[in-house]
DNA sequence: AATGAATGAGGCTTCATTCAT
DNA sequence: GATGAATGAAGCCTCATTCAT
């Protein structure tokens, strides 16, 4: 007979609480969101939540964790599939807005609410923000050194296009009608190109790269 | 005898109210400033505040419209100075930049109270960002419309400036030794230049327009 | 029209919650007594109580400052009416009987609560034995100077006497049937009396002194 | 094979249980103890704890009642050795001193736990402090029908010899530099057999007897 | 107009105890 | 016997807002 491992049964727990808090942060925010609310969504009890967490800053710092590295490891996944240098950035570009498109929550998590936990989250936000400006700069870097794009200052650039993402998305997040995220690629992706120095024949070439291949759905 | 104006009066201890508030905010966030925080900066009492603010929502309301009148006024003054389209963005660009850094806690609740407020002012926050850009966009309009740069999609565009802009200002606020925000703005102005299309000889003249006169603070 | 003053009323309330606080001390000990009783019990919300003291530690620190100064103010007011240095310390010994016969939450709060509200008041209690312990060496090192006891170790004698008075107290507070706190007088103050080498002649006057007014009540 | 019988080996955990407690309550008092601070300590689990005990509260009745016993054992033993009424009053107060010396741990637990711990350890306490206060009580009845000492009320006399004992080892507990404890004990001595009748000169005497075996150690 | 006392809903966290495995 | 996850009742404190004066 299949024994219930605990181990695993508390993971499950724990990955249920996590999950619970997800969506509520996303739904109400940081602040707005109780430890009843998990609790309730989790369908656990608030005393539950504090077995498997030390606080609520606690989790929402570990859903901010998680969730950045897992948009990190689809953007470098996604990445390494091209070769050519500027073919990354857009690769790069590409599957940050695919992603979110595909994972509203997701994004409002990491956009909003980072934003919005108030002054303690400072320094996490730092941190992550200077994480994904440092992963667009070194596809900056590349390209420069490939010759793809001429020598310029990639620090600034990398903000940004981290910037202009940003507000893409935050726009997205907040717009009364959302539309789709997906196709403000093709502008979005001339306009940054642009600012990166790429020569308009290259530009010209179009998402049309990988064929059909553009917008690769997420897996998760 | 100088008597004193009793509407006058009033008006002057609901300013004081308005700028301990702001500051209070700008400090602390919108969350973590109590009402009694702001009274006691006010050197009123909180019934006194209640008096003249139905809410502490209100208050921040008030504060976000009028300061981001008050740097719009001052983007539109700088601009007007100029002739022509590229210069004027340039101004604009210019101007936002020198002006947050002169007055570091108009930033503060700008760009990190407004999103750090909760979702009960993202209808707020959105109609300030879409002002902006639009001001940016008119500009690129203009720039279009003269021909100074090709056509090209100015909505995208001036998200791009925006959020570029929004990015640059954040970090440097968030930033453990800020350095000077202003010393950026060549760098950023030949990026969001390039990604609007001007050309890089035109981009090559640098800031140098209108001769010292660039930087000129703000008089507030 | 008799107005009511809002400072007078205020310092009411005030003293309304000191004095629930007290009892409810008293009844449930410190850890036991939630503030929502103290609230309940002063007629007032937990806010109001808030409002007028940072914390119940506060409440209770403040409780055990303005008992310890009642009790020491009566036990002064009570040995000036005496010359002879011996008379002075059994008056001593005579109020503070008489004071927790008449008040025995006072006793409770002073002598229970105390020493059962933690580690964290231990510097507390230290202060307050200390101060007593203090006072009774000051009638012994006078009765010394006076001669009217042989020189001795006065400082260990006033703490046996405070440790007595102590554990006489304690065991009528804890006794399932009282009895009464005074008439243990005549015996413990001949054996602390002996404790300090007063002659026997001088014990064996009694506590006859001043007539039948012995024991005079309380006055609050 | 020696095999490890379970029942001994239960013993052994429970032990363990009870020693993890005991250093626990002394450490942080019987409220700031938490049972997985125990449990950890003890290097279980809270389930085994509740094996073993049905609550916290038992645990803490079980640890006093023998701590207590083990006391009154030890004090038994020493004033066994003596012959002469007095000295077998002095030997319990010496030993009392001297195991406490030894052994501050215990202390702690029996006289600041005992009180800290609530309402619900009164009877439990004034037990103990019966007990006691009986242990001397006899040795002074003895000392009385000896004639070592004049007839006198024994039983307010030993509750004053135990509640000096209590203030003077409370002391020495809460002392910022502790001292030695059984320093005191001359001075204490002198002072007690003084309230008890017995005679100056056999108080001189000293604590003399038995040679320099006076303050033999306990060996626990 | 202004004051400041009062309210009370909630928020986060702790912890003794239970119980399925 | 033992484990550790889960429960849920409290507990202390905060704070926007109201209101009598």
């Amino acid at each position: 007979m299949p024994r219930i491992d605990p181990a695993e049964q508390s993971r499950s727990r724990r990955e249920r609480i996590l999950d619970a808090a997800f969506s509520a942060f996303a739904k109400r925010g940081y602040r707005d969101t109780a430890v009843d609310d998990i609790a309730a969504a989790a369908e656990t009890s608030k005393g539950g939540i504090y077995f498997h967490f030390p606080s609520k800053e606690a989790i929402f710092r570990e859903l901010m964790q998680t969730t950045a590295d897992k948009l990190v490891a689809r953007v470098e996944r996604a990445v390494a599939l091209e070769q050519e240098p500027v073919a990354k950035a857009e690769a790069a570009l590409r599957t940050v807005l695919a992603t979110f498109a595909g994972h509203r929550t997701m994004a409002r998590v990491l956009f909003l609410d980072m934003a919005g936990a108030g002054r303690a989250f400072q320094a996490e936000t730092n941190r992550l923000h200077e994480r994904f400006a440092e992963l667009i700069k070194g596809y900056l870097d590349e390209a420069v050194a490939a010759g793809a794009i001429p020598p310029l200052d990639t620090g600034i650039t990398s903000v940004v296009w981290f910037g202009a993402l940003n507000e893409v998305v935050a726009r997205w997040l907040l717009a009364d009608k959302p539309g789709s995220l997906e196709e403000t690629y093709p502008a979005l992706r001339k306009v940054l190109l642009r600012s990166a120095g790429v020569p308009e024949a290259r530009i010209a070439q179009g998402g049309a790269a990988h064929g059909g291949a553009t917008m690769v759905g997420a897996t998760r």
